[in-house]
DNA sequence: TTGAAAGCGCTACCAT
DNA sequence: ATGGTAGCGCTTTCAA
């Protein structure tokens, strides 16, 4: 049987009580009391019978937060499905979920989305938000409040954040680059389409993707880099100009979201089959595109895991008081027509 | 707050104990009562609650028992490392488990090995064994008296076994034929190496593989198909062989172990680089064949998962007296160099 | 500053 | 057949 609390009351000559409060800090309990119960516990090699944790903590229900953008694809749809997923298997030790989806990037609705969290009295927040100076800054507040935040998809740069759960972006473009080197497309010219020149995830995409390329000496050119703003039409527009004013593309690398847009323009182009898309994330839309045979393959980041994740590591630290991983990163996962 | 077990023995009228003993079938409950407590139970949809159930449970610990070979590569090491993860996560409700490594695949030492768990009183047993008659017998007796038994990473017969957790053999075949089809091999020319002939996994695996591969009209053809026994010396004997004999072989699909004879065979006929090699199982030997490139890609089971599940289902099954799926597959996951 | 005790949900044992 | 109760590990409140 493992070491419980009473081995240590005993073992120190205290009652329980003073023991909880020793090991969490509470006060009440004399500075050399309190650090011979600490040594005696880091000795016994104490650990808290989660079981135990958990049924007394069903006295005062936890709720986490959850700031999440609502966009057209289902992606965040799965991140939900993750947290609330953790959530079932934590209900029996008394958690809650609280959601704000917000509809656009613009910093002004991630902050009050945040402040309305922490306004309801939520203990944690989980937020899929935009690296920008003053989202760190109430991030850093919120903090400091009390109410820790964990970074869910995109990172935050620091800011005090407890953590960054999510895919490495540089990783997912090396992967990238890995399949299209197994295509064996004798000398790629390369289109690139991303979302936005300031998304630091899809920058990074295309890094690590030029990055690998370069590494491996594969004979390809870089023809042109769009802009979509992850908007499949604009997408659309883009690349069929593009594809009209350089026809030798035999190769497309969409970073972030618009790849219905850009698998429109290639099939118009008449270039299905003849020039692959390499393309992000196990949405309806790139899942199409695979069964059509227009991307070959698919990079994922595993949204229901980073929904998952993220609410069960800020449980953890907030009932029991883990200190998490700084980052915890999902393994990117390729898929092909017969995975997906 | 949820519905607790007191919230029903107030709605019925009764004591707390009398509703445990009717919801568990212990008995000593008039079939009058029993009915209405389970019928008010559904209504209330109550769920019982897994930290109560957990911290009650300590006291009369429970032990799980493993079978699982002890091979010359290191899957199984994995599936090990996924059952303690699971037993880490399950010992503060009181789970332990009891190990038994097999050397070979003789169904002499598995019988001895499921006769001697048993006789531990472990609870239940999680094997990984063999699909022959006389296992299954034993795992029906095994099941008739009160200990159930999950098969893992290969599935047995119908034989009362509580569930299969492990990968679909097929479809792993049919993901590594969808790689060969991405690797625009022009004609394939394919050597097939496999474990055995008898070994359901491996068949399936190549079924699945040919099944793909006609579906989509590929222009190949298999010009041998060799047994090494899972072995890394009769692998490169054979192989070695086969493509002195069958010079135009351009593709090699090895459905078991022994990869790493299979590679030594091919980049001693000069062909690395020209017949790439499918494999399978993220293990250091197929791993370095990769970062070799020797073989593209692999298509692997998640080992970890598999020990992971097993152990997580039986004891639910066993503490909670939940039902698992009769199948629990694992995902298959495609690596290349870029994520292994 | 400390101890004692109640209570979270459930099971098991002992009375009735 | 049924009720009452102790106890699993932990937190929290009240009393000393």
């Amino acid at each position: 049987m493992a070491v419980t609390i009473k081995d240590i009351a005993a073992a120190a000559g205290v009652s329980r009580g003073t023991v909880d409060r020793a090991l969490h800090g509470r006060g009440g309990v004399s500075a050399e009391a309190a650090s011979r119960i600490r040594r005696l516990a880091e000795e016994m090699q104490y650990q808290p019978n989660r079981a135990g944790l958990g049924l007394a903590a069903l006295k005062k229900p936890l709720r986490i937060g959850l700031l999440l953008p609502r966009l057209g694809n289902l992606f965040f749809e799965e991140v939900v499905r993750g947290a609330e997923a953790a959530q079932q298997s934590l209900a029996d030790f008394g958690l809650g979920l609280l959601f704000r989806r917000v509809q656009s990037y613009d910093p002004q609705s991630h902050l009050q989305a945040l402040d309305w969290l922490a306004g309801q009295g939520v203990g944690g927040i989980c937020a899929a938000t935009v690296d920008l100076p003053e989202i760190r800054e109430r991030v850093a507040c919120l903090t400091r409040q009390g109410v820790p935040v964990v970074a869910v998809n995109t990172e935050l740069s620091p800011c005090g954040c407890l953590s960054y759960v999510g895919c490495d972006y540089r990783q997912t473009g090396r992967i990238a680059a890995g399949l299209l080197l197994l295509l064996a497309v004798p000398e790629p010219r390369l289109l690139i389409v991303t979302g936005s020149r300031h998304a630091k995830g899809h920058n990074e995409r295309i890094q690590g993707f030029l990055d690998r390329l370069a590494q491996a000496r594969a004979p390809c050119q870089v023809l042109d880099q769009l802009e979509c703003q992850d908007d499949d039409r604009e997408a659309y527009r883009v690349t069929r100009e593009a594809l009209a004013r350089l026809p030798q593309v035999n190769c497309l690398y969409v970073a972030g979201a618009g790849a219905a847009g850009v698998g429109a323009a290639v099939r118009e182009a008449g270039l299905a089959g003849r020039a692959p898309i390499l393309a992000f994330d196990d949405v309806p839309t790139t899942r199409g595109l695979v069964q059509e045979g227009l991307v070959p393959a698919i990079v994922c980041q595993q949204p229901f895991q980073q929904g998952y994740q993220a609410v069960k590591l800020l449980f953890r630290c907030l009932a029991n008081g883990e200190r998490p991983p700084a980052r915890f990163l999902t393994d990117p996962v390729i898929k092909i027509a017969e995975n997906l």
